[in-house]
DNA sequence: AACGCTTACGCAAACGTTTACGATGACTTG
DNA sequence: CAAGTCATCGTAAACGTTTGCGTAAGCGTT
């Protein structure tokens, strides 16, 4: 591995010079400044930023620490956070929490012994121990898609409004008994998805019963389950709306199992849209997450963090759209 | 930011023990050593992964250059990198080149500069920039997903033989013209998945008719072209067999819109498989890469490479399954 | 001729580790 | 009791950069 001495001496120049050049961090006369480039490219160095992070204490990297194995809508905010970092000129290390507690902390670990910059992370239901060690070494923060408290940098989509959108669509085609797939516990979306689920069912006069709300994890089996309670019961939704991705999948294959067709047997209407929802059968009434941006959000927030670790935290809440297809039961 | 000199300090040893102890590189008084890591949860010190890799030329991180953007099936592949690196102690910095072979070799670059101890990359149509960047400089490298040549180590799916397996299929099913949409041309992915269509072909005493294979580019839009192509053919096929995830969504648009049936007004059986493809309409027959276990064995065969420089290239295949549903016109 | 100001660069000390050698003392051993 | 053996640990030189000071030469001023 050729290093800067070599190119140095190769160009008669010192060290000093040849980094300055580099980085073009202080004017050099044009013919050295040749004579550099000339040595840089026959040695065929190349920069080692590893020895440069060490000096300066930059590594002009982030840490992605999302879940991505068990919630496929996390791989568009991976776009969305790839794209922006490298735009803004830092890479991205990424780790998979697996959903798991433990896991979450040990990977945030990994990270910081890395030492980027900051971190984007979303967070598991018990995210203390994590939350935790970044706060104790300072460790630059934005959290994602769940929310941990407003003491902290974090963004995440509009979840209240869009749900109660979802549940006033169908009330509207005149739905009475209107079911609900909950989320995992704990998660701040689950939360916030089934407060908007209440507020819709208040807001168009229907009552409120516990028993139409079933609650599952992120997994699509969960939903199933779920969404077959429901079916069984003595008097079962004419309409459901479910919490996100995992839940709908589920949902959608317990309908078919059960033989059930949709929007004739029931009305569906989701949180969260999928890429190729339009060949899914049926075509789903569905609330769009601006993924994409959150991850951009995200790391715009935590670069502007990096700069000014003194800023006040902010929480950034991005709009939803909802996007009309046929499983609540509109024409096509 | 508390060092291993503080650390030392605290616990009255030199740098020396403490690194020895934390990383049980030589056997210390069983006192020394409790007084050291007493010393470093009271300081709260954390390792400095890049100083480390300085003096040891290692980073345990390994590089992933993979266009997720163009294609979703990168994104399995990415989950079985992830967790066995992971799982064998390295750390994942991913680049994307957004299938650009200029920005292919720029993110490479990239990666290492941040030297990672090896790359893997799925290459574009024209990798050779980026090939012969990673030669000059010894990267230790496998290549993904597309080949580029037996005399580096690469892994990918078995794509002739499941293709003809395809055309097997429908031509069973009494098919005598069958269409073929085709990837991006240059892959090595596209020239064998067509060469099994062509085996297929010949294989059921057919004539192979050019005017059948349309090809399109890796996005969804071209392969809508290709399909109505197909479709305004004076004699239009009566089933079509897709190369690849992306033209396969295109294509189910393009007979949607058409207002032709599947596999009622024609038969559809795709190379690659879809998460929730069971929830697709139609349900797709489709050939099901390993993708998960393509993106761990290329880990896995980065890692032996590291390990020994001098060993011979490999190429690994891995095996595809057939998920045989009912876009072929099977019974359910 | 002495002075100061520029321009252009070199010296060397960090940055936080790892690790090849050496050193120290206590204990055996003959 | 001298010498050899262990067990335990410290010294200091790397690793490849960045960057605060310094310095030398050239030139215009008085």
């Amino acid at each position: 591995m050729t290093t800067m001495v070599d190119v140095a001496r190769c160009a008669g120049v010192s060290v000093a010079t040849v980094s300055h050049v580099l980085n073009a961090t202080r004017v050099v006369r044009p013919a050295t400044r040749d004579a550099v480039l000339h040595a840089v490219d026959e040695l065929g160095y190349t920069h080692n930023a590893l020895a440069r992070s060490l000096v300066t204490s930059r590594t002009q990297s982030i840490g992605l620490a999302v879940s991505t194995v068990s919630n496929p809508y996390f791989t568009e905010i991976l776009q969305g956070v790839e794209s922006q970092a490298l735009a803004s000129g830092y890479s991205l290390l990424i780790a998979d929490p697996h959903d798991d507690p433990e896991h979450e902390l040990t990977v945030v670990q990994l990270l910081h012994q890395r030492r980027v910059d900051g971190v984007i992370v979303a967070p598991s239901p018990t995210p203390d121990a994590m939350v935790g060690y970044l706060d104790k070494h300072a460790v630059p923060t934005v959290f994602l898609d769940r929310l941990v408290g407003e003491e902290y940098d974090q963004v995440c989509a509009e979840n209240e409004a869009p749900t109660t959108q979802l549940v006033d669509h169908l009330a509207g085609l005149g739905h009475r008994r209107i079911g609900f797939v909950a989320g995992l516990p704990g998660l701040s979306t689950t939360t916030e998805r089934l407060a908007g689920y209440r507020n819709g069912i208040a807001d168009n006069g229907l009552s409120y019963d516990p028993a139409l709300v079933a609650e599952g994890d992120s997994k699509p089996e969960s939903a199933y389950r779920a969404t077959r309670y429901l079916l069984d019961l003595p008097e079962p939704p004419t309409a459901i709306v479910t919490a996100n991705n995992a839940m709908t999948i589920g949902s959608l294959r317990a309908l078919r199992d059960a033989g059930i067709t949709v929007p004739a047997g029931i009305a569906i209407a989701a949180f969260d849209d999928f890429s190729w929802a339009d060949l899914f059968s049926p075509r789903l009434t569905a609330i769009a997450q601006p993924s994409r941006e959150i991850g951009a959000a995200a790391v715009r927030l935590l670069l502007s963090r990096i700069e000014d670790p003194a800023q006040p935290p902010r929480t950034v809440r991005l709009d939803c759209t909802f996007v009309h297809r046929s499983s609540c039961g509109c024409p096509d």
